[in-house]
DNA sequence: AAGTTGACCTCTC
DNA sequence: CGAGAGGCCAACT
């Protein structure tokens, strides 16, 4: 197995910082964008690492965050100017890109 | 030490 | 368009 580096923990989370107000980003690009190998490892470092770090403007490529989180995230977004329709972020114009 | 879990994504039926 | 299964990596029990 190849353990995850710091740099990359750190760099998802400096992606995730770098996230503008009123944008998002998905667990795939983000995983991506770190070099990792696979989205899950994004979702396991919100669980396990948590940090102050807005991890509501990540959500899945389905424009939703988790079950559980949905609402707080959805409330939290609309909050910021994200246009959110029937609980779903519009990906096109919300997704933050690299 | 092995098995299960966790906030996932993508492909196929 | 909706539901199901597979694959991925690491942490926790």
């Amino acid at each position: 197995m190849a353990p995850i580096t710091d740099e990359q923990v750190e760099t998802v989370r400096a992606l995730v910082a770098s996230i503008p107000a009123g944008r998002v980003s998905t667990y795939g690009d983000i995983a991506a964008a770190a070099g990792l190998s696979s989205p899950r490892i994004v979702a396991w470092i919100m669980r396990t690492d948590s940090s102050d770090l807005p991890w509501y403007r990540v959500i899945t490529a389905s424009g939703k965050p988790a079950p559980h989180l949905a609402t707080r995230q959805l409330e939290n977004l609309r909050a910021e100017g994200v246009l959110a329709k029937d609980g779903r972020v519009d990906l096109r114009v919300a997704r933050h890109q690299f």
